[in-house]
DNA sequence: AATACAAGCGCG
DNA sequence: AAAGCGCGCTTGTATT
């Protein structure tokens, strides 16, 4: 330790920013500053590097901070703690705190200038940042938490969901360091040469060519879903949609260069050269990411489909001359942290230093390594059909206690109540309309259609609430992992700057800094001479977030991790 | 002409 | 072999 925790506030004043830096806990008001909108990121870096800096939303002010040129090392999110503590029942939260506020609005959107539309209905309105308004919510969400039993744990999940939203603006400051031209080449093999806006690619039109020649029907059209199942049928394929698990079942020469079709049409559309234009036009991708984005406090991304980045283009992520990736991932994330949660030893064993379906084959449990995959996703979603649905109940004999945790999670939720994930997220509450649903299927004059839908809204609900504890525990423990290895990777000395201005600018441009995220996996882009040093620095972090949620139980997270120039590689 | 929805497919 | 969780994006079609 060096020096005891400060806290900084940032707020606006009129049509200044205020910035006050405090000494400890209690507030103590040690200097105060007015300035203009675009000095207060300088006087926030000659503040001491330890203060924890309190602001409304880390996307309304963090920006400003790294386009300035510096970073920050700590703060707390008002908009994201108040959307945990609201909810979390590990708080017994003041009203001022549970009820809907001006503090639950969406996100604030950088690169667009809000809307009358957006702030007639809420989407897209910003919180407030006014410092009257700031401090009094810091105060509602300390008080809160001075009154929670389980303080220690949401006080960890603030912490690290606050370090997971500069996180998120530093790497979208950063970039993913991205070849044009090995994204390029792989669209040239895969579609031909680059045709004019509008024009299918020279493949995609061969292909069509193939496979109306197949259907016998010169003039088909194949990119509406009706007209093409039409055109099927009458080739004699009666499938009942065009989607491709369907269609694959199929014997007839039309079935592979369809299938072929829809997968380059995909590419040319989703991730061909207008996304190339658009999203990485200097040889960084910038996907903007939400954190907690998703109910269950994953991230989710808005623009440039971050989170569905196809595995066929990751050659194109590609480190800058000197530089190198550090790829790393969890293999078997979700299992792992339902093992360690439910305390289920059996389960927690068969994972241990190894493929954690293997465990389970090897301990006799299910045949196949496939199947003990099958069974094991089911478990954790809710299946209670196909193959998975029937090797549930040997898992549930297996591991007694972990399918208890979940399936209680899903009875909860079938009965309309809130689970709670490890560090203290808890679930939204059931809508009046399923409360409605619910009732009415109650009443003795019931009729059958009601009860049966009921029953598949309950089991809908419950299958939610069953995913919801194993995910989001899972996205704590990811965060975890993140925050502390964001810590470490500013610690490596900076090296010197290149001959060329660096890509990844003033910032990141001299040293290691996370570069992607997505649920369970990460990339590093670092300095050649610090590759080995990150790679230790990510095994280090995985472990102490593995300490910091579940103390000394017996399980561990292995990653997978390689140190490349490309990501592409196996 | 603008908007909402469904299908389909990409990711974990 | 194709059921069960969470997302975002593009396209075509239906709605207004």
């Amino acid at each position: 330790m060096t020096l005891p925790p400060r806290w900084g506030v940032v707020a606006r004043d009129g049509d200044d920013v205020v910035v006050v830096v405090t000494l400890g806990d209690d507030l103590v008001e040690l200097a105060r500053e007015r300035c203009a909108p675009r000095d207060w990121p300088a006087l926030a870096a000659s503040a001491p590097a330890d203060v924890r800096w309190v602001w409304s939303d880390t996307s309304r002010w963090y920006p400003q901070v790294l386009a300035a040129g510096t970073t920050l090392r700590r703060c707390h999110d008002l908009r994201l703690c108040h959307a945990v503590l609201r909810l979390s029942a590990l708080v017994d939260a003041p009203d001022a705190l549970r009820a809907a506020t001006e503090w639950d609005a969406a996100p604030a959107e950088a690169e667009r200038a809000p809307t009358l539309f957006d702030l007639a209905d809420g989407a897209g309105a910003e919180v407030p940042d006014d410092l009257a308004s700031v401090l009094a919510e810091f105060h509602r969400q300390q008080q809160a938490l001075a009154d929670a039993p389980a303080a220690a744990r949401l006080r960890l999940l603030l912490g690290i969901e606050s370090a997971g939203a500069l996180l998120a603006a530093e790497m979208h400051a950063a970039g993913v360091p991205w070849s044009r031209a090995i994204h390029e080449r792989l669209l040239e093999e895969s579609l031909g040469p680059r045709p004019t806006p509008g024009v299918h690619p020279q493949r995609v039109q061969e292909l069509a060519e193939t496979v109306r020649a197949a259907l016998g029907d010169p003039t088909a059209s194949l990119d509406s879903q009706p007209k093409l199942l039409r055109s099927l049928h009458r080739a004699g394929v009666l499938a009942q949609s065009t989607s491709r698990w369907e269609l694959q079942e199929y014997d007839h020469p039309v079935i592979a260069p369809l299938l072929q079709y829809k997968k380059l049409t995909r590419l040319a559309s989703a991730n061909g050269w207008a996304w190339l234009d658009e999203w990485a036009p200097d040889g960084r991708f910038r996907p903007v990411y939400v954190p907690g984005g998703v109910v269950t406090g994953r991230w989710a991304s808005s623009g440039g489909g971050a989170l569905q980045l196809p595995r066929q283009l990751r050659p194109a992520v590609r480190a800058d001359d000197g530089w190198m990736l550090v790829v790393a991932d969890v293999a078997q994330l979700e299992p792992r942290v339902l093992a360690a949660m439910s305390g289920d030893a059996a389960l927690a064993q068969a994972a241990r230093g190894r493929d954690l379906y293997e465990g389970i084959v090897d301990s006799g449990v299910v045949a196949t390594r496939q199947e003990a995959k099958i069974a094991l996703l089911g478990a954790m979603y809710g299946a209670t059909t196909g193959d998975s649905g029937r090797l549930v109940p040997a898992l549930r004999r297996a591991y007694p206690r972990a399918m208890a945790l979940v399936d209680e999670a899903a009875t909860v939720g079938e009965q309309g109540g809130v689970v709670t994930t490890w560090l203290g997220r808890s679930s939204p509450a059931a809508g009046a309309g399923w409360r409605d649903v619910q009732g009415v299927a109650a009443a003795p004059e019931a009729a059958e259609a009601d009860r049966a839908h009921a029953r598949r809204s309950a089991r809908n609900r419950g299958r939610f609430t069953r995913n919801f504890v194993v995910q989001g525990t899972a996205a704590e423990w990811a965060l975890a992992w993140l925050a502390d290895l964001r810590g470490e990777l500013a610690a490596l000395p900076p090296v010197e700057p290149g001959a060329d201005a660096p890509a990844s600018g003033p910032v990141f441009g001299r040293r290691a800094h996370l570069a992607f995220f997505l649920h369970d996996e990460i990339i590093v882009h670092t300095p050649a001479v610090h590759a080995e040093a990150v790679a230790a620095a990510v095994r280090r972090s995985a472990d102490r977030a593995t300490r910091l949620l579940f103390g000394g139980f017996p399980i561990d997270f292995p990653l997978d991790l390689r140190i490349t120039a490309d990501a592409g590689k196996a």
